[in-house]
DNA sequence: AGTCATACTTCCATTCTGCGGAAGTTCACC
DNA sequence: GGTGAACTTCCGCAGAATGGAAGTATGACT
């Protein structure tokens, strides 16, 4: 999916770790054959093989019985020695399952990391059209409730936001463009409502709604609900935002 | 701290990919600068700014403000999207500090990760003297009382442990060499006793005790007390037995 | 059993990539 | 403005990584 050694304006960097950094992350949110990380990542079956053995060699990723190759002991430790949300987990991990029992909804966890926002627990809805949102779902700060919730309340709508340098427009999952000054009005509105909505910005068929955790002065992170554009009218939107908002107090204490 | 390429017997692989992985490493149990990574890892300085530049450009890696190196966007989602504990870690989390609060020693839940156990969840004690042992801890399965009990646990004492192959022989810290055979015969001790008991084999100067932590058939994990040497006489090891009996009985429910 | 197909590994000559010493840059502190 | 520490860029060379081809293993289908 992420193609990192993208051929236009291509950034120089290390040839072999870039691909290797390739196959360790097609690898390691599937376990996958080695024709098809190959292929995923773009390099020849020789040259896959070789640095999936290196990364096997590191402990990075492994080969279960069947040869797949799945995540390996280096990067649990990794995991879990770098966490820097292990605190927070656990009440998300509560918040999450709670609100998704409520409603019925994929609910999600997001932490800003670098300029991204990133998953870090999800409770799946249970109907027959369901948003999935697992840990480890990434995506720009600029698109999406989540990503505009975490930066309206950690009031970080001046910072760099990591759009290209230069660029101050970005385009939705619809096609529609956007400004930094759109975000940054957004952002206001946003800290007023104490909440975010998003319909169609990260996902085409979705909407979304999101909402702060604190803890005292400190964004820990937000509380999202995501939604298929099949159920989208006015009242349903409304009755979602009430109970996100609830929770996302109740989690903050 | 890890050697990934020691030297002796190296094997081979992509030299600036095992580079790059130590690097890595590295930066994520702690942000480090330029200067350090590049001791740390064994390499020249413009080397390791070439392969942190390229593992920064990849989302692996940021600087923050300082310059420092932590973890990026893509190695959060990464690890997020990898973990296969999230679902017990509460539970972990739970065992641990109550059992930590009853004996003030450090108490840790260990689970299996390819031929390794990692640490997942520890509480430290409170005393002068103490060990530590922190979440991303990891070592070999067939050394310590922790690893001993996953493997005890999941009758897995049959299959391949991670030693080289070819070899049945292994050392613990103490220098005391062990054979599978050993290790074998201990396993149906430990299952008898219901835990395992280990003294100077992954730190020489430490002793553990460590009981299986189940839901139903399957085995989750270990609880483990990882006790200094210093608080070593007969009896006071009973009573840390006991409690940990208590406790692991307790977080299987 | 025999044949074919698929999935992966190893080999090896070629070439281009990554290497590291040195020079250049930035910044903080005196 | 001078000194030093931390880091980045430059560049010629060595040799590391590359990918096509050949080799191996496995399994399915006849």
């Amino acid at each position: 999916m992420t193609e990192l050694d993208d051929e236009p304006t291509e950034q120089r960097g290390v040839r072999s770790v870039i691909r290797a950094l390739n196959l360790l992350s097609a690898a390691a949110r599937g376990s996958r054959t080695l024709t098809e990380l190959a292929g995923a990542a773009g390099v020849s079956l020789s040259t896959a093989s070789r640095l999936l053995a290196t990364l096997r060699m590191a402990d990075f990723l492994e080969q279960d019985k069947d040869g797949q190759f799945v995540p390996g002991p280096e990067l649990t430790a990794l995991l879990y020695a770098s966490d820097q949300w292990s605190g927070i987990r656990k009440l998300a991990g509560e918040a999450v399952s709670n609100l998704r029992d409520e409603l019925d909804e994929t609910v999600a966890f997001f932490v800003r990391s670098g300029h991204d926002r990133v998953c870090i627990e999800s409770a799946e809805s249970g109907r027959l059209v369901r948003r999935v949102c697992h840990p480890g779902e990434r995506g720009p700060v600029y698109l999406g409730a989540a990503g505009k919730a975490l930066i309206a309340f950690s009031n970080a709508e001046h910072g760099y936001l990591g759009l290209p340098p230069g660029t101050d427009e970005f385009k939705t999952e619809s096609g529609a463009v956007r400004t930094l000054a759109d975000l940054r009005a957004e952002c206001a509105v946003i800290r007023a409502r104490g909440m975010a909505y998003s319909g169609r910005e990260s996902t085409e068929e979705s909407w979304a709604v999101a909402a702060p955790v604190s803890r005292g002065d400190l964004l820990l992170g937000v509380l999202a609900v995501v939604v298929p554009m099949t159920r989208s009218d006015e009242l349903y939107i409304a009755k979602v935002q009430a109970a996100l908002r609830q929770a996302a107090a109740a989690a903050s204490r």
